[in-house]
Order: structure tokens, then C-alpha cells, then sequence
DNA sequence: CAGTTCGCCTGGGGGC
DNA sequence: TGCCCCCAGGCGAACT
């Protein structure tokens, strides 16, 4: 399930492969995946790519004129092949480039891709900031918490807070931070916020040196599996035991997400 | 307005 | 072996 890691790693390998190639024609699959599919598809032929970029779990791959999107949602990855390969299953579009094709393939059908002339007024009114932003201090965390009474989880979790964060690093951050996930974000004291930052900064920058976390079915474009699991202390070790402590981790229910924490280490 | 719940999807796994 | 049901989870829509 890709994160900003996981997101971060297929733009880089994207970049290295497809930077510079002509889109000369689109395969729509299935429909609801492009949520703009005749204008997408009327106007990013003849187009060409001239970068890659990220924000937060999006990936921008900037046209001539304007951008496409793409949220991978669950499941969704890319892979580069030849024009003569056959489709995989579970493709749902292909764009059809100088030298190779670029199929997008989604399992669950979650994944979205838009074309838009806005990209970045489309983003800031969804995203809050990058978690590597100078900006991203107490005051601004304290700013967005304001008049806010949800679980320190549910808030890393929203996008529009800080953008990129999913459900494993969620969970990570807070052991790391030693705070129970469930505790309302109006009883984080600054310090917390403080090691909140350190926490979420230190988890993902050591993922995007590791090429994304490899859990489940998350591949990247290329089809390379992420390299390995990184040093994950919670998410998916219900049971297991801690880490530190060695007590079992408890498993529950915040805002609708699983999350696993230990009950010893961190506290409300 | 803020918070909560639901729907979108498929494959894997547990229970029987 | 086969069938049913539950679970995974990001996000937008529809609710309270």
C-alpha cells in the first residue's frame, strides 16, 4: 500500500524511463480509473513528458501544457514494457509512448489518474504541507490541531494536514513519538508536537532511502519489488511483542483503520 | 463546521 | 476441495 515512500521511489524510476517520450495514444480498460477520460485522453496525446514529480501520495507527471495525475491508491503500479507485450491483468489504462508502453495496473480499482491545467491549485486545496518542509514546525501543527478534537492518528492521517502519510507509518510514527494513537490531539503538549515532526521526518526519509517499504502486494514500477521490509515496529505485528518492552502488541480500531500499538510504551 | 460512516474493489485467508 | 464471509485501506460523498 503505497505511502509518500513507496510514491517517491516509482516517480524515480519513472523518471529515469520515461522523461522525454511522446504520449502517442491511450488505452482506457476500464473507465472510472481516469476521472476525466474524454478531455485526459483528447488532450495528452502529442504531448510529451518533460518531468516527474511528487506531492505528497501523488504523482505529477508534467506535460507540455498541463499534468496527469496519479493516486495510487491500494494497489496501484506501473510497469514499462514493450508495445509487443501482452496486457497484464488487472491493467486498467496504457499510455502508449516513443519506445515502450506504460501500463497502469491496479488490482482493487482504486487508483485515479486526472488531467488538469491547474495541477497545483487541484493539490493545495487537498494538501497540507511536505513532511521535509522548513515550514512544518509546532506552530503550524498547533495552528491545524485548533478547535480539532480526533485521535493523534486520524490527524496524520489527514492529508491536508501533512500530506503522504498512510495507515503503516501512521502507526509508526506514534511509537516512535510513545504516544498512544488514540490520544486526542488536544492533550499533546509541545514537546510532542516537537517529536512528532522528529518522528515523522526520521520514518519517512529512512523509507525513501530504502526504496519504500515492500508489505504485501506493493510492487514498483518495473515491477521490482521494494527491496525490504523496513525496520516496521507496529503495523501488521499484532500479538507479536514489542520491540522494546517485549509486551504483546494490542491490535484495534481508530477512525475506521486498523492500528497496532504496544500498551506499555505508549501512552495516552 | 467537524466528525463519522459508507462505498468503491479484488484476492487472500480463516472457518467449516 | 469448495464455499462463504471477513479483511485490507485512501479518499470522496453522504451523512449526523
Amino acid at each position: 500500500m503505497p505511502e509518500l515512500p513507496e510514491v517517491e521511489t516509482v516517480v524515480r524510476i519513472l523518471r529515469t524511463q520515461i522523461v522525454g517520450q511522446v504520449i502517442h495514444n491511450v488505452t482506457l480498460l476500464w473507465p472510472k480509473t481516469i476521472e476525466n477520460s474524454e478531455f485526459f485522453i483528447q488532450e495528452v496525446i502529442h504531448q510529451k513528458i518533460n518531468t516527474i514529480t511528487r506531492r505528497g501520495k501523488y504523482i505529477m507527471i508534467n506535460l507540455d501544457k498541463g499534468t496527469i495525475l496519479v493516486h495510487l491508491r491500494m494497489e496501484g503500479k506501473f510497469f514499462i514494457k514493450e508495445e509487443s507485450e501482452p496486457i497484464f491483468k488487472h491493467t486498467h489504462v496504457i499510455l502508449h509512448l516513443d519506445s515502450c508502453k506504460l501500463e497502469f495496473n491496479d488490482t482493487r480499482k482504486f487508483g485515479r489518474m486526472i488531467y488538469t491545467e491547474n495541477a497545483n491549485d487541484y493539490l493545495i486545496q487537498k494538501l497540507g504541507l511536505e513532511p521535509f518542509d522548513s515550514q512544518l514546525d509546532v506552530k503550524y501543527l498547533k495552528e491545524k490541531s485548533k478547535n480539532r478534537k480526533v485521535a493523534l492518528k486520524t490527524f496524520l492521517l489527514d492529508q491536508s494536514v501533512i500530506a503522504g502519510i498512510g495507515n503503516i507509518y501512521s502507526d509508526e510514527i506514534c511509537f516512535m513519538m510513545k504516544k498512544h494513537p488514540n490520544t486526542s490531539i488536544q492533550r499533546l503538549t509541545k514537546k510532542d508536537w516537537q517529536n512528532c515532526i522528529h518522528a515523522t521526518q526520521v520514518i519517512l526519509s529512512s523509507a525513501i532511502e530504502a526504496g519504500g517499504s515492500s508489505v504485501r502486494s506493493y510492487t514498483s514500477s518495473l515491477g521490482v519489488t521494494g527491496l525490504f521490509q523496513l525496520n516496521i515496529h507496529v503495523y501488521g505485528r499484532s500479538n507479536k511483542p514489542c520491540h522494546i518492552c517485549e509486551t504483546p502488541l494490542i491490535k484495534t480500531v481508530i477512525g475506521q483503520r486498523s492500528s497496532v500499538y504496544c500498551p506499555i510504551c505508549q501512552k495516552r
